[in-house]
DNA sequence: TTTTTAACTTGCGCCAGCGCAAAGACAAAA
DNA sequence: TTTTGTCTTTGCGCTGGCGCAAGTTAAAAA
């Protein structure tokens, strides 16, 4: 556990005695399936290292439509915005899809070990900064970026992510909904299932119910950078 | 100007004495109309605060498509990146729309003076965040808002930050093209031609060469909360 | 085993918005 | 004043993708 802090990307390259209070001053905290570790426009009060289980970050629309903004695993930081003033609400919902662990720090704690040892400020902003370019590659694919293309992306990122290596191909190593794939790619899962049923027909990929097996990761490639169309 | 400084996102609430320090590390920056501060993708190696002009943050796409991020005013900071190491690249373009002027700081200074003074680090999150925040409020927009909602959004936005009153009602204060409006909406210059025409009918703005008035902004209010549809 | 629940597929109709092309309207330069 | 370049409008055709409804499959519960 102590390793997977040292590792997370906010607490790395702390110095050992920095990182003794780093361990002192955290609150584990358990979340079961579908519960929240909280919601979009709650106080930032406190930023989390995921131990174990899977965490969906989403968006909720005025209407009840939701936007899956991206699935955290173990030794991933979320919450980060809480260093900053807990006025602050988080931008948003982070929810547990397995049962799930995490260790938190609360403003005040981040504050003084932040003070202490500069590296841990430096961190959170390059999360922030991964982020940033995360969202804006993502605000980009909307805009230009067909349906189909788009889908490809997020499938590709999710087997980069969760690869695991069978014999069909990259099989995407949790259960995965059309309508999970739909919230990610801005899309319904009518037109996941249509497309994913397409590909299927291609031989590019081989599904089953909640599972995307990936059998020519190549051809993706080719269809999100747009290389061909269909 | 150090009026300015001392107001701006990035050095707010900075002591006098690092203050002093803030002033002498500075390199002042102009660039001429349509010419670049940076470009997506270069070594991030210096931050700005705009002193006067007016610059546009953008994306090009693979295609040769260009999505406008932002645009700022005198006092806003951008490429506040640059305090990371950097070897990152900035996530975008800065391009001034009109000839400007800014203040820039490189990272080894940057970071000194983050060192000397936490609140810089504070400040550079608290940008970065507010950021975010409004990339996830775009996201949010492009996955389940009409196009004329989003057009509707912007140009509330534009009027909040550029609005001056007028007789007609609140001009946006400065050229802006159709083009520029689509852009930023993530549509094409057609649509919102039509569009805005349209709203023109209805008496909601009034719209010349480069150049929108809103005369009923609680008309535009409704429509980009899809409180009511044409 | 049967039942229930949730995930998935598929056909069909529809329309918002795109893309293009051609023409019109300004503004600045010559 | 005329010219030139840029910005804008508008008609027309087209289609990607949405939305719904009805049916199918598969896992989990009873």
């Amino acid at each position: 556990m102590q390793e997977l802090i040292r590792q997370s990307s906010l607490f790395k390259d702390v110095g050992s005695d920095v990182f003794a209070q780093v361990l002192e001053t955290c609150i584990p905290r358990s979340v079961e399936e579908d519960g929240f570790f909280f919601m979009q426009g709650d106080a930032a009060s406190h930023a989390f290292v995921l131990l174990e289980g899977r965490v969906k970050m989403l968006q909720i629309t005025p209407n009840g439509q939701q936007i899956t903004l991206r699935i955290l695993t173990p030794g991933q930081t979320y919450g980060g915005i809480a260093i900053l003033n807990p006025l602050e609400g988080y931008p948003a919902t982070a929810q547990a899809m397995e049962n799930s662990t995490a260790l938190a720090w609360d403003t005040a704690h981040l504050r003084k070990l932040a003070e202490m040892e500069p590296s841990i400020s430096l961190n959170a902003m390059q999360l922030m900064h991964a982020y940033i370019t995360e969202l804006q590659e993502r605000q980009k694919a909307l805009v230009t970026d067909r349906v189909e293309q788009r889908i490809a992306r997020i499938l590709m990122k999710l087997a980069s992510q969760y690869g695991k290596k069978v014999e069909e191909g990259v099989l995407i190593n949790f259960p995965l909904t059309r309508k999970d794939i739909a919230e990610m790619s801005g899309t319904t899962l009518f037109t996941v299932s249509r497309t994913l049923k397409e590909w299927e027909r291609q031989g590019m990929v081989k599904i089953g119910r909640e599972k995307v097996c990936i059998c020519k990761p190549h051809g993706l490639v080719s269809l999100a950078d747009d290389l061909v169309r269909r």
